[in-house]
DNA sequence: AATTGTTGCACC
DNA sequence: AAACGGTGCAACAATT
């Protein structure tokens, strides 16, 4: 046995390395005397825990309490496997940061599956998100163990073991991210780094969960968010299945696409199309004056601008980029992200922006694929004899807005089925898209210069629409007022599910957006709760902010799919937040082209 | 050569 | 008086 120590806040942590199986009687002890709660985490070739059949990897398996550790090489035989399940098995609670990932590692590599501990899961980022969901580019302490150790533990500690894995990547003379298949199981630095993660999650669990609010903890928001990111690891266990032939067919033709317009663009001297400083260069030899500019003060190159140049390269650009970009974000990173049955795993981070959003990552990043054609989404298939079926909530943040400002135009207009967009049109003297545009605008918390931007409207046009907002539904304002008042006062606002959310003292305005925004994303949250209570998550593939996707069996879609929206339907302070189905055939873009089709 | 910052664009 | 909220990813440019 190996013993590495090193201090945590001045505490000195011991990390004993487990050399030979002879070591592993003295884990068992420790284990059983420590069997309550223990930290664990592991260490991997990868992320892509899909891949267990080709290459994918467990290295290193880890369990601690604040000042202890025992590093198992789980890679290094059945042994220290075995030792690691009997662990993992014993613990009464585990302790992980991010523990959707380290679940899916054991079920891919030792065979325990999610079931089985997911019950018993802690996880750490879940616990800091609900006492600050803040990000550090937001003055916030952030999610990564790494920030949160060095927000709430050890400043140094953390600067150390942030900078240790770059370090040993360049002794390797390899990027960070190909360090970790390769790095030697005897790496000291690499232990180090190891051994100390389960106790870091440990004691940040000690010290946070104290600290979420006490009106979080009434409403139980601990308990039924660790259930949500159980359901979102159950689905991306499932993973969705991809029409490969489809995907690399689309791959192909824009790759034509794009080099038809790129030929083009050469043609005009521009050799890189994504280039802005090459587009500004050939523009401004041509003649074009641009005036537009970025965030930081150089000139813009976006559709916008390239929209307002009548120059056939402007055109070449803007379609030789769409193509690249298409292709390589939604085709073939499909296409890379499949594991050996064809099927690609999305990481649905359940408990992910500042108001709880949930957001969806990697090789299916769902939550940007185009809207209003289903080219894209035509690559993912319901399984065979099944079909593709699609349940989203109808106006969930105005319908929302509605029942917690309790304003009564508004709670009239959704009771009665009347439209909503065009009263605030009506109210103003202006079409109805300006009027719908205003609407959707108080939501995001914009002013009239937002809408005269978005809408293309005069002044006086945009002023009036939002004052007509204003004096039609005044409780709406009166929420926004209380909202404020409170994150003016103490810096927080809280939802009504016991959220608390920090809102930036110079940006009060945007406490009504995150009030509307959290809350929403709470509604879908429960109902996924729901469904999963009633049997249905084997049967849900994504869940993208108020809409959910299904593979159902075809013989029984229309009843599950009734059965579904009728549990997914919300009522919030007597508002009805009504939950609407459509199915189509087994892909996914199948359910878009019948939308398209009705209209 | 690898990492980090900037820009642009896809969405709710 | 006015205030556009929240994401993820690819490519290029600048920095280390």
């Amino acid at each position: 046995m190996r013993l590495i120590t090193h201090p945590i806040k001045r505490q000195i942590v011991r990390i004993h390395v487990a050399e030979t199986p002879w070591d592993l009687a003295q884990f068992v002890d420790w284990v059983e005397a420590n069997s309550t709660a223990l930290g664990f985490d592991t260490e991997t070739t990868g992320l892509d825990w899909w891949n267990a059949d080709r290459g994918f990897r467990c290295r290193l398996a880890q369990f601690g309490t604040a000042t202890e550790s025992w590093v198992l090489p789980v890679e290094a035989g059945e042994d220290y496997a075995e030792a690691a399940r009997w662990a993992l098995r014993q613990a009464g609670r585990l302790i992980i940061h991010n523990a959707n990932f380290d679940l899916h590692v054991v079920e891919a590599t030792l065979g325990i599956p999610l079931e089985e501990l997911a019950p018993k899961a802690i996880c750490t980022k879940i616990t800091a998100h609900l006492v600050d969901p803040r990000a550090v580019k937001e003055q916030g302490p952030g999610l990564k163990l790494e920030e949160l150790t060095k927000h709430y533990l050890d400043r140094d500690l953390a600067e150390q073991v942030k900078g240790s894995m770059t370090r040993i990547a360049k002794a390797y003379k390899v990027k960070k991210e190909d360090i970790w298949p390769i790095v030697s199981l005897s790496d000291e630095t690499f232990l180090l780094y190891a051994g100390m993660d389960p106790c870091l999650a440990y004691r940040l669990f000690h010290l946070l969960y104290p600290m979420i609010p006490l009106r979080s903890r009434r409403k139980g928001l601990f308990g039924w968010e660790h259930r949500l990111a159980y359901v979102c690891a159950l689905i991306e266990r499932t993973g969705y299945l991809l029409d490969a032939e489809y995907a690399e067919a689309r791959a192909a033709e824009l790759l034509a696409e794009q080099a038809k317009w790129e030929a083009v663009a050469a043609e005009f001297g521009v050799a890189n199309v994504n280039s802005s400083a090459q587009l500004i260069e050939a523009f401004t030899g041509f003649g074009v004056r641009l005036t537009k500019k970025t965030a930081k003060g150089n000139l813009a190159m976006d559709a916008e601008v390239l929209d307002a140049i009548d120059h056939p390269l402007a055109e070449a650009v803007k379609k030789a980029t769409k193509a690249g970009k298409w292709r390589s974000t939604w085709f073939e990173r499909a296409l890379s992200g499949r594991d050996s049955k064809g099927r690609v795993h999305a990481t649905l981070n359940s408990l992910q922006a500042r108001t709880a959003r949930m957001s969806i990552t990697g090789s299916v990043p769902a939550q940007t694929f185009p809207a209003g054609t289903g080219y894209v989404r035509h690559m993912f298939l319901a399984e065979e004899g099944h079909v593709t079926c699609c349940i989203d909530f109808a106006n969930m943040e105005l319908r929302f807005l509605a029942a917690e400002s309790g304003d009564p135009v508004m709670r009239d207009a959704f009771a009665n089925g009347k439209d909503l967009h065009q009263i605030t049109a009506d109210a103003a003297g202006v079409p109805r898209k300006v009027g719908k545009m205003g609407n959707f605008l108080i939501v995001f918390g914009g002013g009239w210069k937002a809408l005269v931007t978005q809408a293309k409207v005069l002044e006086d046009v945009a002023r009036r629409t939002i004052d007509a907002f204003g004096s039609t539904y005044t409780y709406v304002g009166k929420l926004a007022d209380r909202l404020m008042a409170e994150a003016r006062r103490t810096g927080f606002i809280y939802t009504s599910t016991g959220r608390r959310l920090p809102v930036d003292r110079g940006r009060l305005y945007a406490a009504q957006n995150y009030f509307i925004q959290s809350g929403s994303r709470d509604i879908t949250a429960r109902a996924v709760l729901r469904l999963h209570e009633a049997g249905y998550t084997k049967w849900m593939r994504l869940i993208i902010h108020d809409e959910i996707v299904f593979s159902f069996p075809k013989d029984r879609a229309e009843e599950l799919m009734r059965e579904a929206a009728k549990l997914m339907q919300f009522t919030v302070k007597g508002v009805e937040i009504p939950a609407d189905g459509e199915i189509g055939d087994r892909s996914w873009g199948s359910v878009l082209d019948l939308e398209d089709s009705k209209h």
